[in-house]
RNA sequence: GCCCGGGUGGCGAAAUGGCAGACGCAACGGACUUAAAAUCCGUUUUCCGCAAGGAAGUGCGGGUUCGAGUCCCGCCCCGGGCACCA
């Protein structure tokens, strides 16, 4: 054994060793107590940091930990390969991106296996390769069998700067998630996932998720946007001019269908589709398209900003409200969204701030239709609308109603006489999947002009992607100017067709990878309906806050539709999710603190890292840092701290190593110790326990860690040499094992070495995980504090069996305590067992 | 505006309603050394005190309790999600 920690030479030994012996390879077809333990799957991006290497570290520590409980684990690895900035790079420098992504995934491949990271590679998936595009377009044309796949011409996002359109879950405050370039609205004919099918289906089964962060699933319930209310058709008043209207009715939707006696006006998005027919004609029609006009060029964020004040204009044109069989004048203003609800809002300003607003700017009337509790609303008093609920008043046969029992009322009125329903709505729109750039799979269909839309037949898959394109900068896919790919004889007919040139959107790619890592090279199927029942919903995930909607989202609703085809028969892939917090790092730029990114020069490399102090050290710290859902700050001297400690550890392994080696016939006997020997034994199963809690309900391992080194610190402090008595020797040989085993999930290299010097065989992933001895953990003796009016006045050492009684008797004999009790009267004494006794005193 | 988190030493943080600050970092003092690094020993919440000891203390203000960082009510600040959403 070496005298200085030989972290350079042990670690890339044993993760030969630990991949020669396949201990990684797991039994998939008879799995022991199986556990899916998953780790988002990154996408390749040049050289993985620190930060990246939290994700992987954490569910290599789980790996481990439950293979050493006896499990068989499924740890697989895989590269969501897919994607823009590889094509990017090949606009810019002239690389392929196939060329980039492979020499990519060959770096992150070393990087994670340098850090000891084990999967199961022979499992491992790449999306962007043909054995793995094939299926996702495989699974394309299940959805569009279905009519979860469908074309349609909608205003979508489009990204300048990306050259393509985006899912409305890309788009963060008006801009593209990835550059955070403006967004703008494009009128354009595009693919979709009915995503909306599953909107109930994905907000309810959120309450299942038990072993979800509630933030993850709060998330998701907003982004889904559910919103109880009714549809109520204005019909439209006739024109003077007897012209006839392309509607009969304007119909809208409000949550507040109790206010509607209380409607004024009503207005229209810029957006809404006859606009321009109801008008034609009137007087008003010019000033109506003027402000269209002027409205269509006002960018999304401005629109959507509260700053901005509303405008509108009178269209000329009055609907009737059936309530109350009143005519009011049609408007169309700028904050009224064509993407919500039917684009046509009843305006009832006393109930409203923003119809509030609108009235007093327009000199609108303001009608009272809903009274506080104490009845005390006067009009001409209110500075702002009254928005909550309240009594009905003025409002017909409803007067006198509460709000909450009036709006299912007036809606089933609604129903009952033709003009309205009941209606929810959601805010989750479909999931728009094309993308009009190379790197990605193609979508399988061809147009033909006989045949129209034309699924590719499955026999046929995959559509293969050409690698000799020209990479452009462009509003268009690369692939629509590749001739050879464009041109295809319809599958159908046989006539001339063109291909579909658009890829789809990687979440796709990602919404069903887990469960090809089962069937990684089936060339068969995408995936095994059985193998997929034996080890899915995944037991943990572990991955990025930043996918709380996108991916983890996307990935529910595959799993749903899927498992509604009858291909898989779970509902939700994920039991378990646990999101890690991100890795900060102050600038040196502005000494500000910036999540580590490259963009942001504040990256630390792993490779030097690992260079100067290994990748036990790199993990630990890194376990270390803080409680991993939260963002922590990397510092370099937190790593010499976790340095510190594990060359301790050999050190101590290295120095006493003959005297722990003689003592491994011995056991430890608890009634021939002695103090010092009876209280490390102790240490070590308060350990063993505290760390085994630790790691089974939550993710603690920065207490796991801190527990370890409160155990060595105990070790050192209990002397030990060669003429050390055998129950000394005997303890101290258990004590430091248990450091080892306990530590290896989080620095598994430095305790395979450490288990074979102290005589084992390896692996230490075969050695079985400590159990408590509940008879090590009695005390004879205890020290209880006692408190006077709950302040700390003293502390005796009692016997643990003592009653109450005694207790108290002599906590009150003892004279530190006397003097704060003397001349008081006693009003109470609590004694809690094993703590302390708090005398009450009074006077 | 609505909905989630969070606020504890110089710093990262710990604490089933029961000794606040475990563990680590930094700092300071000491040992070893020609010296430095490394290592080891000790101190380290603040205030008063030579000390013994005492007082205050977990964002702020109340409350429940023998006892509150922890539970309840009302605020402030920071981070995140949704938002002219009808």
């Amino acid at each position: 054994m070496k005298e200085k920690y030989p972290f350079s030479e042990i670690e890339p030994k044993w993760q030969q060793f630990w991949e020669e012996e396949a201990l990684f390879r797991t039994n998939l077809e008879a799995p022991e107590n199986p556990y899916y333990c998953l780790m988002m799957f990154p996408y390749p991006s040049g050289t993985l940091h620190v930060g990246h290497g939290r994700n992987y570290i954490i569910g290599d520590a789980v790996a481990r930990y439950k293979m050493m409980r006896g499990h068989t684990v499924l740890s697989p690895m895989g590269w969501d390969a897919f994607g823009l900035p590889a094509e990017n790079a090949a606009i810019k420098l002239g690389v392929h991106p196939r060329q980039s992504t492979f020499e990519n995934i060959e770096t992150a491949k070393r990087q994670l296996q340098a850090w000891g990271c084990c999967y199961d590679w022979s499992l491992e998936v790449t999306s962007c390769l043909p054995d793995y595009y094939k299926w996702t377009q495989w699974i394309f044309l299940q959805f569009y069998k279905r009519g979860l796949a469908y074309k349609s011409e909608a205003p979508v996002n489009w990204c300048p700067s990306c050259n393509t359109v985006l899912a409305n879950e890309q788009v963060v405050d008006g801009a593209c998630e990835r550059c955070d370039t403006v967004v703008e609205k494009r009128r354009l004919s595009q693919w979709f996932f009915k995503i909306t099918d599953y909107a109930q289906r994905l907000l309810d089964d959120l309450d299942a998720l038990e072993g979800w962060p509630e933030r993850v699933k709060m998330m998701q319930r907003n982004w889904i946007g559910r919103s109880d209310g009714a549809r109520i058709d204005f019909r439209l008043a006739p024109r003077a001019d007897g012209r006839p209207d392309p509607i009969e009715a304007v119909p809208c939707f409000t949550t507040r269908v109790d206010t509607i006696y209380g409607c004024t006006y009503m207005v229209l998005a810029p957006e809404f589709p006859h606009l321009d027919r109801l008008v034609d004609g009137l007087p008003e029609a010019s000033a109506v398209r003027d402000f269209v006009a002027t409205a269509s060029r006002i960018s999304a964020i401005d629109r959507t900003s509260d700053a901005i004040e509303k405008n509108g204009v009178f269209t000329g044109r009055q609907v009737v409200n059936p309530y109350t069989g009143e005519t009011v004048p049609l408007w169309v203003a700028d904050y009224v969204l064509m993407e919500y609800g039917t684009g046509a809002v009843m305006a009832v300003p006393a109930h409203d701030t923003r119809d509030w607003a609108f009235a007093r700017k327009y000199d609108l009337p303001i009608r009272l239709s809903i009274q506080n509790p104490d009845q005390t609303l006067v009009l001409p008093e209110m500075a702002d609308a009254y928005t909550e609920d309240g009594l009905l008043t003025d409002s017909g046969p409803f007067t006198g109603l509460p709000s909450q029992e009036a709006i299912p009322r007036m809606a089933t009125y609604a129903a009952e006489q033709g003009f309205g329903e009941p209606t929810v709505h959601f805010r989750l729109r479909d999931w728009l999947i094309s993308r009009q750039r190379y790197w990605g799979a193609p979508i399988p269909i061809v147009y033909c002009d006989q045949c129209g839309i034309v699924p590719i037949p499955e026999e046929q898959l995959p559509v293969v992607l050409p690698d000799d394109v020209a990479f452009m900068p462009g509003g268009e896919s690369p692939l629509a100017r590749h001739e050879s790919f464009m041109n295809v004889p319809c599958p159908t007919c046989g006539a001339p067709a063109r291909r579909e040139s658009d890829t789809m959107d990687t979440f796709v790619d990602s919404s069903w990878y887990f469960l090809r890592y089962l069937s990684a090279s089936d060339e068969t199927q995408a995936f095994d309906t059985a193998l997929c029942d034996r080890w899915l919903p995944v037991d943990q995930y572990i991955g990025g806050i930043e996918h709380a909607i996108l991916h983890l989202l996307y990935a529910r609703f595959f799993t749903k539709a899927l498992h509604d085809m009858g291909l898989i028969h779970f509902s939700e892939p994920f039991a378990q999710l646990f999101t890690q917090g991100m890795i900060c790092k102050r600038s040196e730029k502005d000494g500000q603190l910036y999540k580590m990114s490259k963009s942001k020069g504040n990256v630390v490399s792993p490779d030097e890292l690992i260079r100067e102090y290994g990748a036990d050290t790199s993990r630990v710290y890194t376990l270390f840092i803080g409680p991993p859902e939260r963002d922590a700050e990397w510092n370099d001297r937190g790593v010499e701290g976790a340095f510190r400690f594990l060359r301790r550890l050999w050190r101590w392994v290295y120095e006493k190593q003959s005297i722990l080696n003689g003592a491994r016939e011995l056991r430890p006997d608890l009634a021939s110790m002695e103090t010092p020997e009876r209280d490390l034994y102790r240490k070590i199963h308060e350990s063993i326990r505290r760390i085994t809690q630790d790691l089974d309900g939550a993710f603690h391992f920065n207490t796991a860690i801190a527990q370890i080194m409160e155990l060595m610190n105990a070790v050192e402090d209990v002397p030990l040499d060669a003429s050390s008595s055998d129950s000394r020797r005997a303890v101290h040989r258990e004590a430091i094992e248990s450091i080892v085993v306990l530590l290896s999930p989080f620095a598994p290299h430095l305790c395979e070495e450490l288990w074979q010097e102290l005589g084992h065989a390896p692996s230490i992933l075969r050695a079985p995980w400590p159990e408590v001895n509940e008879a090590a953990l009695h005390r004879a003796q205890i020290e209880m504090v006692i408190q006077v009016n709950g302040k700390n006045r003293g502390r005796i050492e009692v016997s643990a069996g003592a009653d109450a009684q005694s207790l108290e008797a002599e906590a009150v004999r003892n004279p530190q305590v006397q003097k704060w009790i003397e001349g008081k009267t006693v009003r109470k004494v609590i004694v809690v067992p094993g703590r302390l006794v708090n005398i009450a005193v009074s006077g």
